[in-house]
Parts: structure tokens; C-alpha cells; sequence
DNA sequence: CCTGGTCACGGGTCAA
DNA sequence: TTGACCCGTGACCAG
């Protein structure tokens, strides 16, 4: 091969002839050794597609195009999906034919991916810290990540605790402990840096801690039951389908032992009369029961708020702690934003029922609308990353990983798609409600009062859509409404200018196209698996405990003693949250994993 | 300056290694000059064409245009036909002229054919010449047969062969394999029914014998290619380290009989033309191809109808013959009804693309649409009766049998929500037809067809509910929209007898609401898992090939000459199966499992 | 030796 | 089918 090259390579040999002789001369003892080990090396097959191999790369003796496409591969972050069984053959041949299995074979190989290193060129590029947006320059970002590397010695601490602790009760191949156990590896290795990037502050991670202390407390009542693990106690008793109120016994429980614990968060005054007091600020007017009655709106711009307080900074890379903390306060928010609004009130036990099967698509929902709010697609990326290295390290088995790492792809494809049509808050908030009372599972029975809050709610939906899109005809001041419907328009052909069908004749086919997309964006949300996607966020915390056994304790907490959605803000506390997440809570941006790439 | 050509050196040293030292000094000294060129002029012309070349491509400084034109030319082994005297100008304003002389120049231009790689796609017709569009020989014959099959009824080999020879070559835990393994069993054990209810006449299973020659033929396909599964094979056959198409050798002995002989470029010039055959039946008149005009109505009351003739009587109980049969007539059915629908015309690559990953959509459709028209809920609950019989005998795994029996509940559960809703087949035909088009999996890509026909398609829908349920308020004839009418009060809460929401006060209210209903009823298809419905409806017959290879199979046989759903039906050919059918299939109808069931 | 980066030339796409 | 366009690949090079 290099041979072949020399020969038509004219010029350098006309130009420098002796300049190859030179070197060889000067380092004349290394050379034999070299030479010897070239020979063999031009025999040596790369370990993943047996092509001639140029060396040892990233920890694998491999080829140079083995070698550039795993750079690649780690660098942009991006899934790649097999369409054949995952079986594929990496070979020179055939090695292009399917990234998914080359990348594979690559990890199993050998590959590591810390080895891949940062990109360098980049300075003038990335000015902006901000990470505006996630999609467009992945490259850009993944140099911010790398920029951002500084080392600072910071305490090492105690969340590594709290998070053994919630592990502890875990089998194996929990993600977030094997994330844990391999960073602990790699810190162990003569780093200093704490990887969690724990201060010990717990109240700087309420959410997580919520979590933490939710389960802690069903473990307890659960011993106390006589220590069956899952299917029984809990839910046998709380069992009735007719959803009353399922934990009477256990919240109170719940209640004395947290109000033992002072560190955990308030989650005191459970009562639905308290959460449900403060947040329709007295305008909700309560609906009568009976279950017939849908009168006024649904949804407006007010209620359909949902703003997701992050912790601030928000890291550049993967940092468990951040991602744990940031999912926990998305799923709280979201499980609190639906249980408030107006047509919910009232029907405590009803979102209580459909909220078990139904907080999935909710809580993705709000990924989608949120992910730009906390890096998830970079944050998804690297956790992949992450857990290919854990693969590596024995700590994850490799088809949990497989498993897994499906369905981050997913999540990646989801976001781009939903991206794709630009939802307006409003909108997120119809299909939020619409996906709740959907019938799209198939556990869900038919609940007459979820086809009837679907049915209004799409209705509502449809002519929100429409007004919007009048009223984006005709004024252009920026209403929300209006940011939406330039969206309606500019998305109904990004990619070219061909008028197409999509003409403005119409205006009722803007809005049954857009409102059909949206429609048929919540099939996406099949694709997830709620096991999964709890393994993915929430195992660390939860770890063995049934979803579905937290979500009544969340949905019963005190939402205002923790955060404030609704129309009359607390400030007090909305200040505190702010100041302690921007206090103490990841003040040390190098809390990110690719420090230990260098080991 | 670079020399990439490393590949082209390989071959040439293995074959002639004095050449390229040649090659390689004359090609310096033009590149030099060109390179210069290049930088100074911006503008170097193709070697063929003399447009403006982007590059050296496959050896030869060329145009974009040349150079798609050649790697396609050298994929598809299609031959061109000179009208003229084979010296047609090729010139950037005559290039397309003849194909036949463009290829020519292009070769003596120096283009290498060893240069073209593999398709890098998928797996599917791993080895197979053809790159999955099935435009050529291989395809032909197999539909040849099919039809020969369908129109003359061969009458002796016993189906059992066919069946047990597209068994052999399955793995283990085949589901029909093991029924019917398992039904061999129970026949042994002294009852004396034929199980399978084969009666020697294969003209009666015209669809299951389709699928099973399908097969035969795409096996022998594979294995002229040099016996070997996968990887290996023709690549080293091929020789070059290029990794060159695996035709190679077919390819040089083209280009020299171009050079040589005078016939050149006739290589059997079959394909295009036997593909491209209307399966329209004439009447198609074709779309212009300009992709971007929808014009007129999508679906009609004529292109909607969907009748499945089923094989008759219809056992009333599991019958495994009856079910492959039936569902591998749903399967054509489906796929050529769709392929024929008018937008599609004129379309078959992007038909042929999409139905790849859509066909599982489009087919669970037609089961929910034809459900009762085989007994399928019936069918189903036997099959999984029946499975659970063969766990027992230990012909099914335990844990495959767990997941064909939460497919086959998912499946009842789907059933039972389309038939809530009472679709019209008006209706279910827009269902598919934006089914087809939406993009609710994962592995589809953006295509803007897909979404200008999706929005056309879910529009014109609404507007289809719309005037229909405009024409229920004013007239009560029996059209089939008054049907749908009547369905959509009656179902809109059907548990309860509480007025509602649902008044009739306003119109756009229903029809939205059941626009919304058929949407998210889309939703639901995300359930069912297509390996799964493999195994389940066809594994018996396809074996272990991958159904994506045989999907364009299916795709590109003549309808016509099966049967004809189109505005002009064959009634020879309809009756004829119609009699083959009623005849003999079935005849017995204690073929069926439930007798063994209550051994 | 093993990082990184580069960019010509492969591949694929899809509007026309 | 064509071809303009974009993206991934990998041989080569610099540090
Ligand atoms: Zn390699
Ligand atoms: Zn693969
Ligand atoms: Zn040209
Ligand atoms: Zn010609």
C-alpha cells in the first residue's frame, strides 16, 4: 500500500530524495525495531474489518478507516441505527454497509471512546456560549464541552453516597450505578476530581432528592408490609380501578417519615385540598363531577406555561448528577403541570389512574419540549457514550446496553422530528392533555371521560390552530400565537421553495396539516419503552422500586412547597430554588466525563 | 495533489504489475497540468462530456452528471441499445441522447468499473447482483412462475414439500414450522384427518405458492453467488481489494465485448421494460413524473374499494392453511392496492422504498379492515390457544411463545378499537394511504413526497368527513358516507346515554373529533412489532429470508394476472380463483385445531 | 507511535 | 432516469 503510493509520488522524491535516508540514519536502533514491528504490522489486520491495519488506534490495532470512523462516530454523538439484525459482517468489504455494527464491533474490539480526544481547531467558531442551538453545530458544541475542561480540586462528597444509597437497593446492571462504578474506576485511577460532581449540599437537588426520599419511604412501608418487593403490597391495595385515592394508609405514612427526615424535601401537607388551593389561584371554578360537563377552555396561554427551571450552568457534557436532577424536575413539573390544570381539578383520582400508564408520554412530552432548555440531545449522546464505556469496563451487560442504546436513538430522532414543527408552549400543552386522555396504550381502557376530554381537547386544539392562523394573516404583532403560525407557514415546505400544494388559498389546509402533524406526531411516542426510559433516568434513584408505585407519591406532593407553575408565582420560593441551583449546584463546570478521557 | 488511487494501483499490481508504473507517469503528467488547471481556471472540463468536471471520478476527470451515470450504469447491469451507429455525440447538451454511447465514452474515457462499489445500503439481497430493486432477470422469472403458478394450477407436487421446503431451511422456533410439526405430532398420534388440509391442488393456494417461489427463487439467487452466506464469497472471487460490486467479472467481459464486439452494450436488455409494464392496466393515466403536482382527488369511491376474497367456506376455527393463505392474500392485496392507487403511479421506486418498512402498517390495516371477513379474532385466539398446545410439546419456546401471545392480544385489542369506530373503507383507504406517507417510525427518513402527499391525503380526508357528514344532516339514502354518518353519532359515546359534549349544535365539532379519532388511531399500530407479525402470518412460508427482500418481489409481479382490484376487472381470472377455492380448499372443515385442542 | 486534521472521492438523495 | 448537492470515508500529513 504505502509502497504503491511512493512509487507515483514523483515529486516528493525528486524534491527531498535523501531526506528519508537522513531520518533513518538518525534514528538508526528505533528503526530496526520499528521496521520489524512495521513488517509485522503490514501483516497485522485491523481487529475490526481484518483490513491491513496502520496501527494501533484508540487502543485497537485497526486501519485507518476503523480508526476515522470511530473518531467520527464518538465525536458527533450520533446513534446510528442497524436495519438488519445487528449481526451485520464488518469486514473491508462490508464494513460500510452498517454503521451500527462497524461502531459495535469497533467498542467491542477494543475501541475506547475516551481515548478520542477533543476536537482542537475550534476557538473562533464557538464564540457563543450558549447552547442555542443543539442541532446545528454539533461540532461547535463538542468543542464548547472540551473548552470547557478546567481542572479545579473540589470536595468530594457525598451525593456519591445518596446515590449508592438509592443503588444499593438495585440489582445489577442498574445504568446509572454502573455509570457510577466505572467513573468510580476511573476516578480511583489516581484522578482527584469528584465525577459526580457532589458538594454534599443535598438541597441543591430537590428533585432528585424527592425521588430519593419517596422511595426510601416505600422501601420502609414495604418492609413494614412484610417485604415483598413489588407486585404486592402496594399496589394490590391500591389496587381499585376505580382509582380512589390508592394510598390512605401509605401517604400517611409517607407523611410522618418525611416529616422525620428534615432534610428531605417539604413534602408535608399532602392533601389534594392544599395542592389543589393555590395553584387555579380560586378561578377554578370546580366542575361538578358528574363527568359530562367540559364547559369553557380547556387550555390557555396562562395554564399552558411550562417552563422548566434547570440548574444553572447547565454543563456542556454529560454529568449524572445534572441529567438525573434536571429529569427528576421535568417529570415532577410535568406530572404537577397536567395534574392543575382546570379540567384535571377535581378528578384527583382519575389522573391518578391514567397517570400511572400515561406519565411516560407526558414526561417525553416534556423532554421534547424542553430539550433544548438542558442540552438533552448532547446530553444523550454522550450518555450513550458513557455507557459503551461501561460496557467495556464490565459494568453494564452489553444487551442492556443494546437495549438502551436503541432507544437514545430514538429519543435523538424523536427530538429532531419534533423540532422539526416548532410547538408553540400552547401546542405542547394540548398534546400533552390530548395524549393523556388518548387511547393509545393498550392497557388503557375506554374511559368515557377521556374520550370526552380528548374529543374536546382536539376540538379545542383545532381551532386554536385555526385562529392562530387567522390572526397571523392579519396582524403580526408577536403573540405567541403569531411566533406559532409563522411557524405553520415556514415549516410546511423547509426544504424547498416549489409552492407545492402547500399554497395559502387555503387556509383551512395549514391548519388541518398542522394539526394532522401533530396528531401523528404522538405515534412517535410509541417507540419509547417506559422500562427503558426508567432505566435511562430515573433507575439511579428509583432503583427497583415500580415506577408506577412513585408516581401517586409525586403526584400527592405538595407542588407549591416546591416549585410554582400556576398563576400566582411564589416568589420566595421560585428565588430560593434559583439561588441554590445557581449557588453551589454544579459551580464546577469540569464536572463532565472527558477529563478522564486522558487517563 | 493527492493519489488517493491506492485501489486502483492493487488490482492493476496483482493482474499486471508493470503497468501501472506506466499508467502512473502519464497520469502525473496530465494531473499536474489538470491540477493547475483546476486552480487556475476553476473550470476543467469532463473527459466526456466536457461539462464542468467536479473531480476525478472512477479514474477519469468528469462531470457530476457522467459520474452518477456510470456508477449507475455499472450497478444495474442494464444493457443500452444504440439507435444510431454507436458514434452518438456526447456532448453536455447531447449526454443524453443514448445511453448506449455515453456508457462507451465513459469506459474509453477511463472510467474503471472496479472503481463503482457496492451498494452500501442494507443487507437485504446480500450478494445479489441487483441492489433489492428488483427491475431485473431474477425478478421476471420469479414472477413468471408466479404467474404460471396462479394461471395454470400445478397440480401434483404436494404442498407439503413446497411447505416443508421452505421449512428446511429455518432456524429453530419457526411458529407454522413448529404448528405444524406439532399438528404432524397429533396426527401420528392415531387421528387420521389430514392436518393441513393439502389436498395435492397447490392452484389453490395460488398466494401462499407465490410466496414460497418467491423464496425458492431469492435462495437459488443466493446461492449461484457463490454458495456462501454472506461475507465472504464473491468478494474474493472478485479479486479486487476495492471491494468492487461482486459482478465484476461480468463487468469486465462487458466493457471488453463493448470494445470488441460490435453488438456491445445488448445485454439482454430485459428489465426495464418487463418492470415497467403498467400494472395499471393501461388505464393508469400516468401522473406526469415531475413529483411535485398532486392534482385532483387522491381517493375516490372507485380506488378506495378493498375486498378481500377470501378462500372459501370459512373454517370456523384455526385452520393454519386458511391463515397463511388468507393472510398472504391480504398481504398482495394490500401492497398492490396501494402501489395502484393513482398518486402512486408513476412513483414505483418510492413505493418500493417506503413499502419496505411501511408494509406492516399497510397490512395491519387491511386486517383490521378485513377482520371479520375471515374470522380473525376467532382465528387468533386459536392460533394462540393452539401455540400454547405446541409450548407444551415442546415445539415453541417458552419465551417466543410469550411474545407472539402478547402480539396476538395486542392484535384483538387493535380489532376491537378500529371496530369502534365503524370505518368506512372510504376511510380506511385514506387511513393506509396516510399511514404509507406519515413518518411514525424511527427508520424513515424526511421525504418530502411523503409529507406533501401525507398533508394532501389527511386534508382531503376532512374534507371527506366533512361533506359527508353534511350529506348524513340533509339526506338519509343508504350511500356508504350516510353509513359512516350514523356510525359517528352513534359512537361517539357509546357507554352512556348522557348527552354530552357531543351535540350535534356544532357540525365541525363531529367531524373533527372523528378526524382525531382515526389519526391517533394510527397510533396504536405502533404496537405490533413486525418481526413478530412475521413469524406469526408468514414465517412458515418465508422462512428465514428477510420479508424486506421479499416485499419488492410482491411489489413488482403483475397483478393483473392474480387478480384485479382496478377499474377493470378480469372476471375470468376472478372466477376461476374463485372456483379453485370453493372447490376443493377447505373442504373439510374439521381441519381445525380446537379438536386437538381438547386432547 | 498515536493523536489530530484535511479533503478528494466515494456513497446516497430527491426534485426535476 | 438525471445530476446537483450533501455527507461519510480514509489515505495522507502535521504535531
Ligand atoms: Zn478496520
Ligand atoms: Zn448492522
Ligand atoms: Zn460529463
Ligand atoms: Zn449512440
Amino acid at each position: 500500500m504505502r509502497f504503491d503510493d511512493k512509487k507515483y509520488n514523483v515529486i516528493e522524491e525528486v524534491n527531498t530524495p535523501l531526506l528519508p535516508n537522513l531520518n533513518l540514519f538518525l534514528s538508526e536502533v528505533s528503526l530496526t525495531t520499528t521496521a520489524n514491528l512495521s513488517r509485522d504490522m503490514c501483516v497485522e489486520p485491523c481487529v475490526v474489518c481484518s483490513d491491513k491495519a496502520s496501527g494501533r488506534h484508540y487502543g485497537a490495532v485497526s486501519c485507518e478507516g476503523c480508526k476515522g470512523f470511530f473518531k467520527r462516530s464518538i465525536r458527533k454523538q450520533i446513534g446510528y441505527v442497524c436495519r438488519g439484525n445487528k449481526d451485520c459482517p464488518v469486514t473491508k468489504f462490508h464494513r460500510n454497509r452498517c454503521q451500527y455494527c462497524r461502531l459495535k464491533k469497533c467498542l467491542s474490539s477494543g475501541m475506547r471512546s475516551e481515548s478520542v480526544q477533543a476536537e482542537r481547531r475550534p476557538m473562533n467558531l464557538s464564540g457563543n456560549g450558549n447552547n442555542g442551538s443543539v442541532n446545528s453545530n454539533n461540532n461547535n458544541l463538542t468543542t464548547q464541552n472540551f473548552n470547557n475542561i478546567i481542572s479545579q480540586g473540589n470536595s468530594i462528597t457525598a451525593m456519591t453516597n445518596s446515590l449508592s444509597a438509592g443503588c444499593s437497593a438495585d440489582g445489577v446492571g442498574n445504568l446509572i450505578q454502573s455509570a457510577h462504578a466505572s467513573l468510580n474506576n476511573i476516578k480511583q485511577s489516581s484522578l482527584s476530581n469528584n465525577l459526580l460532581g457532589l458538594n454534599g449540599n443535598n438541597g441543591n437537588l430537590p428533585y432528585m432528592q424527592g425521588l430519593l426520599s419517596i422511595v426510601k419511604n416505600d422501601n420502609e412501608i414495604k418492609e413494614q408490609k412484610g417485604g415483598r418487593k413489588d407486585s404486592g403490597g402496594y399496589n394490590s391495595a391500591a389496587n381499585s380501578m376505580t382509582c380512589s385515592s390508592p394510598d390512605e394508609g401509605k401517604l400517611r405514612l409517607k407523611r410522618e417519615s418525611i416529616d422525620d427526615d428534615e432534610s428531605g424535601l417539604e413534602m408535608s401537607s399532602i392533601g389534594l385540598a392544599a395542592s389543589a388551593s393555590p395553584s387555579s389561584s380560586g378561578t377554578g371554578c370546580s366542575l361538578s363531577d358528574d363527568g359530562s360537563i367540559i364547559s369553557g377552555n380547556i387550555l390557555d396561554s396562562e395554564s399552558s406555561k411550562f417552563d422548566l427551571i434547570c440548574p444553572q450552568p447547565i454543563p456542556q457534557d454529560l454529568n449524572i448528577q445534572f441529567f438525573c436532577e434536571a429529569a427528576s424536575r421535568l417529570l415532577f413539573m410535568s406530572i404537577h403541570w397536567l395534574k392543575n390544570l382546570k379540567i384535571f381539578l377535581s378528578r384527583e383520582s382519575y389522573v391518578e389512574t391514567v397517570m400511572k400508564t400515561k406519565w411516560c408520554d407526558i414526561f417525553v412530552l416534556g423532554l421534547m419540549q424542553c430539550n433544548q432548555d438542558f442540552n438533552l440531545p448532547v446530553m444523550l449522546a454522550a450518555m450513550e457514550n458513557h455507557l459503551s464505556t461501561c460496557v467495556k469496563f464490565g459494568q453494564l451487560k452489553a444487551e442492556k446496553y443494546e437495549e438502551v442504546s436503541e432507544q437514545i436513538t430514538k429519543l435523538l430522532t424523536l427530538i429532531k422530528r419534533f423540532d422539526d414543527l416548532k410547538l408553540t408552549p400552547f401546542e405542547f400543552a394540548y398534546l400533552k392533555t390530548i395524549s393523556f386522555t388518548a387511547q393509545d396504550l393498550p392497557e388503557s381502557n375506554a374511559s368515557h371521560m377521556s374520550r370526552q376530554i380528548n374529543s374536546a381537547t382536539c376540538h379545542e386544539l383545532y381551532e386554536h390552530l385555526y385562529s392562530s392562523y387567522n390572526s397571523s394573516l392579519t396582524s403580526n404583532t408577536g403573540t405567541i400565537d403569531d411566533t406559532h403560525s409563522e411557524t405553520d407557514c415556514a415549516s410546511s415546505s423547509p426544504g424547498t421553495s416549489a409552492t407545492s400544494i402547500t399554497s395559502h388559498t387555503q387556509p383551512s389546509f395549514n391548519v388541518t396539516d398542522r394539526y394532522s402533524r401533530m396528531l401523528m406526531l404522538l405515534s412517535n411516542l410509541r417507540w419509547v419503552k417506559q422500562d427503558i426510559l426508567v432505566e435511562l433516568f430515573f433507575s439511579g434513584l428509583i432503583g427497583n422500586s415500580n415506577i408506577e408505585t412513585v408516581i401517586p407519591y409525586i403526584i400527592n406532593m405538595d407542588w407549591n412547597l416546591i416549585d410554582n407553575q400556576s398563576d400566582e408565582p411564589m416568589p420566595q420560593v421560585k428565588t430560593e430554588i434559583e439561588q441554590n441551583t445557581a449557588s453551589s449546584l454544579f459551580t464546577n463546570n469540569n464536572n463532565n466525563l472527558n477529563q478522564f478521557a486522558k487517563i
